[in-house]
RNA sequence: GGCCUUGUGGUCAAGCGGUUAAGACGGAGCCCUCUCAAGGCUCAAUCCCGGGUUCGAUUCCCGGCAGGGUCACCA
């Protein structure tokens, strides 16, 4: 068979370069000795996700801490996937997680020297490459149907057989001459296939960065390297791309595993050098008692927009990933607590082999940590941040008066005392905080576990003692001159000695004046709080409560 | 089902032939205390099962069992 023809009448493309011009066009990186280059590789379906954060955060930090560079390519061959803005959402969505792109698609960088970023925009490269295999016999049309494949897959299935397009099954394979120009002829769409040599007879063990040492079954199958609409597959347009792009490992998730021997004969006809590969673990979750893969279907919690919807702190996220990427890094941050993540010497080898659940109370630990780091100022900016975007209507108000809040923060994250407080999880709920602080979002649930005679004498009480100017040592003798003059113990010691001698003790007191005035059984330091309410209103609320009695 | 892969407390996990089997989150309790939070202290809780190898296995080997991945002209 004329080869040359047939590699001509199959791919008649003229644009095509001799290849050698490819090598030449995309000469090796000059980068320091251990450099890594790393890139992120998404379908332009606009949905980033935790997963995505995961791999790239990995990807990100080995290109950044080897004098590497990470690169961001889009993997836009099937047409069906492709949705517009796809691309900017994913840079800003990583962005907001601190992870940036040197070189790629729509990154404005001097660095873009590998591109078209774009696989689409690479079709001549790849099609030079099908048409050279295909002269070397290598790769050859296929011309069956979705029908014919589908009977083919179910006889497989039913024998008990393995499933695809490979020796005896691999129809076209044999096809002569004669029946491919006829099928031309008549216009029947087809596929190139690579005419495989491999056996799963044989096994060698591949070296994973991740995974460790695996045993890889040669690949047998004569699988699709360029669809019927000239686009190749993602496994020819991978060891095309990774090469040109100079990638030095490819760390994708572990679904990739399983095509591997695949990738490794295509390195292998295409003459390239392998790149070194980490296949990561899954994020799992629990489902009805059985662990599962995280599903963008049915967990909102995979989405990245989640988590800025509710507010969480971008670094607190970006640090809960690194927990489980690299189980060492809480140790390390422990003994450096003022360094910045970027210092952590982070390394694939350490990175798990087995998928780990997805556990939000160690999130939420460290989001309340690294939020309790935060000056009141910088608390501020945040939680303003979250409320244009997110907030309510009257949340955008009360933001509108930073002076008014510095100090409530100050108190709610107990910036003065010698430890901080941590209250405040994410600026959804660390904003619901403050909403006691102002009239129109003061929603107070009057429940006294004492009678109304009781609570009406401690709110007149201390009403009437009440100063605005007293320090929290002067305003908590207050608290305790009304306990005493109302029937309770001014000192814990004495209501602990005998409990029967008191209706309560100053804490039961406290705790009438703190529902009356924040609505809430509990609270920061309520002194602090009525200052910073002030005295009118301080005032007025123990007021409302009282007339809330039924007496 | 075939192939690949994983199996240390509820979760994330150190450990890699001899350890009282780290630590963190979560849980329980105590202390502190005007409540809450924070903090300090304490406690409960783990080597999937069965065979080997070995003086000795959580660590090595084999077999089970259980989990995960994958079997497209999707990536």
């Amino acid at each position: 068979m004329d080869l040359k023809k047939l590699a001509a009448t199959l791919i008649p493309d003229t644009d095509l370069l001799p290849l050698e011009e490819y090598e030449k066009m995309y000469p090796a990186r000059d980068l320091p000795k251990g450099a890594q280059v790393t890139r992120l590789a998404p379908s332009p379906t606009g949905f980033i996700h935790l997963g995505n954060l995961y791999s790239a955060l990995a990807d990100e930090r080995i290109a950044h801490t080897t004098g590497g560079i990470f690169y961001l390519r889009i993997e836009d061959t099937d047409e069906k996937r492709r949705v517009e803005g796809a691309v900017e959402s994913v840079i800003t969505s990583l962005k907001y997680f601190n992870i940036n792109f040197d070189e790629g698609a729509e990154i404005d960088s001097p660095l873009n020297k590998y591109g078209p970023y774009y696989q689409r925009q690479r079709a001549s490269i790849y099609r030079a490459f099908a048409k050279d295999l295909i002269e070397r016999g290598l790769a050859y049309p296929c011309f069956c149907t979705e029908d014919e494949l589908n009977a083919v897959r179910e006889e497989q299935v039913a024998k008990k057989e393995t499933t695809g397009y490979y020796g005896r099954y691999a129809k076209c394979r044999t096809l002569s001459e004669e029946q491919i120009y006829a099928n031309l002829a008549v216009g029947k769409p087809f596929v190139i296939r690579l005419r495989s040599h491999g056996d799963i007879a044989n096994k060698t063990t591949f070296r994973d960065r991740i995974k460790g040492d695996i045993t890889v079954t040669e690949n047998d199958q004569d699988v699709v390297i360029l669809k019927s609409d000239g686009i190749p597959t993602y496994h020819f347009a991978h060891a095309i791309d990774d090469h040109f792009m100079r990638t030095t490992l490819v760390i994708r998730g572990e679904e990739w595993l399983a095509s591997l021997p695949v990738h490794i004969e295509l390195f292998k006809v295409l003459g390239f050098p392998m790149p070194a590969y980490g296949h990561t673990c899954s994020l799992m979750k629990v489902d009805g008692g059985a662990k599962r893969k995280l599903s963008k279907r049915k967990d909102p919690e995979l989405s990245l927009d989640y988590y800025r919807r509710d507010g969480y702190y971008p670094l607190a996220v970006v640090k809960y990933l690194m927990t489980i990427l690299n189980s060492n890094f809480e140790e390390w941050e422990r003994k450096n607590p003022a360094a910045d993540y970027t210092q952590f010497k982070f390394t694939i080898e350490k990175m798990g082999k087995s998928g780990a659940l997805f556990d939000l109370d160690k999130l939420n630990d460290i989001s309340r940590t690294e939020l309790s780091k935060l000056s009141a100022e910088q608390m501020y900016d945040f939680l303003s941040g979250w409320a244009d975007e997110f907030g309510t209507e009257a949340d955008r108000r009360h933001f509108a008066d930073r002076e008014y809040i510095i100090p409530i923060l100050n108190l709610v994250m107990g910036t003065n005392s010698k430890k901080r407080r941590k209250d405040i999880e994410r600026a959804s709920q660390g904003v619901r905080l403050l909403d006691y602080f102002f009239d129109d979002t003061f929603a107070p649930d009057y429940s006294f576990p004492f009678d109304a005679q009781t609570v009406s004498a401690v709110l007149s009480g201390f009403a009437a003692v009440y100063d605005p100017a007293d320090d929290n040592a002067a305003w908590f003798a207050k608290v305790k001159g009304v306990a005493s003059a109302c029937g309770f113990a001014a000192e814990m010691s004495d209501y602990k000695a005998d409990p029967s001698k008191y209706k309560g003790s100053v804490a039961d007191v406290a705790g009438i004046l703190r529902v009356a005035v924040t609505g809430m059984p509990n609270s920061p330091d309520l002194g602090t709080i009525m200052a910073i309410l002030g005295r009118e209103r301080s005032l007025a609320r123990l007021e409302a409560a009282r007339a809330s009695l039924a007496l």
